[in-house]
RNA sequence: CGGGAGAUGGUAGAGCGGUUGAAUACACCGGUCUUGAAAACCGGCGAGGGUCAUACCUCCGGGGGUUCGAAUCCCCCUCUCCCGGCCA
């Protein structure tokens, strides 16, 4: 949620800002409207109850001395009813300014760079050299047919489920430990969560109201199965106040993530890069605004390290105004080298979404006695089966055997 | 899933229709005292909106109702605890 106040205060500047997201300032004129309103409607009705709160204390005075009060009475039940209606209105105005403020995206940082799209995101650096073949790489899914079973993870699901068998298996499990224990040793604190998370946690974090489509539901239990480890650890803090000597905090989880993607039909329908279900390990830090910069960094490099470590190419690219998120204020995206696709693509989403999500979450900190909301980042450390998928096309051999990076070997014996 | 009890500030726990945003205790913060600490004493100590600042408004799990007036009465929902069934 977008600070209203600041906004109302700078809509030019805010309109300027958000238009690199592709917001209208039709949009913003009605939600402009909409604060306005409800301002004037609170203020009304809190006079009229302010009004009806005397006469009220004045009534029980006067049964305590037994006066007559059929006057007084009647001056209140004709205040009561315009009382009524004004909070009607009071409500009804509430009511569409949340339906608008709650659909209008994070403003982008003053260091985002305009764009409208992937094409225009910005490369800030390569890690690692791109490895030579004197074979012509093969893509993973005509890689390994005992690594993942394509068919009968349709079978028992539908399309974009998939099966992992024997060594498959064993090496995202061994992703899995090597990502939690290397987060560890830079004081990101594990946790398991929920997988099922309910509808305030999903509008805290910012999948909903607008992203309702993309999420797998239980109907009959108003919960959501979580399309990232964002969702719950984020909202660990949901409407809480810490105190601002505790922060940051640094949190890390793997969990499986459910994801419809609806509106993707179409692509990459072969293999594993776009599965409605996947493994993923989460980072999310909750901080001070003054160490939010810093600490986006860190999990930039961070999540780097992780790849490096691995021996796997990538490269690091800012995202513009127009491929920026809806909670996000900045993102830097991690893109894995794919020998089999000749191309980078994406394996880690870094983003700082500063103030919005904790002030749809409220998540507050407290510091010299003031209450002030936190920032939130959060990014992936890594994305579990594109992880898989690099390894296999970076390591493949011309027989279409898979050697093992380093760093995964002690926890595959 | 069936039966019972309950949901109040960081925690414990009063309040059961009237000026109570809420006693009290503990925790916490500041001060006095002390070489320092502890103890003792004094003071402060929920959140949101509104205002230059006051006024003022909202919130005692959530929603609705009764009433001039509700934390207090009624209804629905959610959650927690205890008993029974089922089950990892």
């Amino acid at each position: 949620m977008i600070d209203l106040k600041y906004f109302q205060a700078n809509f030019d500047e805010v309109a300027s800002k958000l238009s690199k997201k592709k917001v209208t300032t039709e949009a913003l004129e009605a939600l402009k409207i909409a604060f306005a309103k409800l301002k004037e409607a609170n203020n009304a009705f809190e006079n009229c109850k302010a009004e009806q709160n005397m006469l009220s204390k004045e009534f029980g005075e006067m049964m305590k001395n037994k006066q007559d009060t059929t006057e007084l009475k009647a001056k209140v039940d004709g205040n009561k009813i315009t009382l009524n209606e004004l909070q009607e209105i009071a409500r009804e105005a509430n009511t569409r300014l949340e339906e608008l403020a709650l659909n209008i995206p994070n403003i982008p940082d003053n260091s985002v760079p305009f764009g409208i799209d992937e094409n225009d995101n910005i490369e800030l650096r390569k890690v690692l050299e791109i490895p030579k073949f004197d074979f012509k790489p093969k893509e993973h899914w005509e890689l390994c047919n005992d690594w993942i079973d394509f068919e009968r993870g349709v079978k028992l699901a539908k399309s974009r489920f998939s099966v992992l068998k024997g060594d498959g298996a064993r090496v995202e499990r061994a992703l899995i430990n090597y990502f939690l224990d290397h987060n560890r040793t830079k004081g990101f604190h594990e946790f398991g969560l929920p997988l099922l998370n309910n509808a305030a946690m999903l509008q805290g974090t910012g999948q909903l109201p607008k992203f309702e489509d993309d999420l797998f539901k239980i109907e009959d239990e108003g919960l959501y199965l979580i399309p990232t480890a964002e969702v719950p650890l984020t909202n660990l803090y949901h409407d809480e106040i810490i105190d601002a000597k505790e922060l940051p905090l640094l949190m890390t989880a793997y969990t499986p993530c459910f994801r419809k993607e609806a509106g993707s039909a179409g692509r990459d329908t072969r293999g594993i890069i776009r599965q409605h279900q996947f493994d993923k390990v989460e980072m999310v830090a909750i901080a001070h605004p003054s160490q939010s910069e810093e600490i986006f960094e860190m999990m930039v490099d961070n999540a780097s390290e992780l790849l490096t470590l691995l021996g796997l190419p990538h490269r690091v690219v800012e995202l513009c105004g127009g491929d920026l998120g809806f909670s996000a204020a900045r993102t830097i995206d991690l893109e894995v080298w794919l020998p089999g696709q000749n191309q980078y693509r994406e394996i880690s989403s870094i983003s700082n979404t500063n103030e919005f999500q904790a002030r749809r979450a409220k998540i507050r900190y407290k510091e010299d006695g003031k209450n002030s909301f936190v920032h939130t980042l959060n990014g992936s450390a890594l994305a579990v089966g594109r992880t898989l998928v690099a390894i296999m096309e970076n390591y493949q051999n011309e027989d279409g055997s898979i050697d093992i990076p380093e760093v995964l070997k002690k926890y595959l014996n």
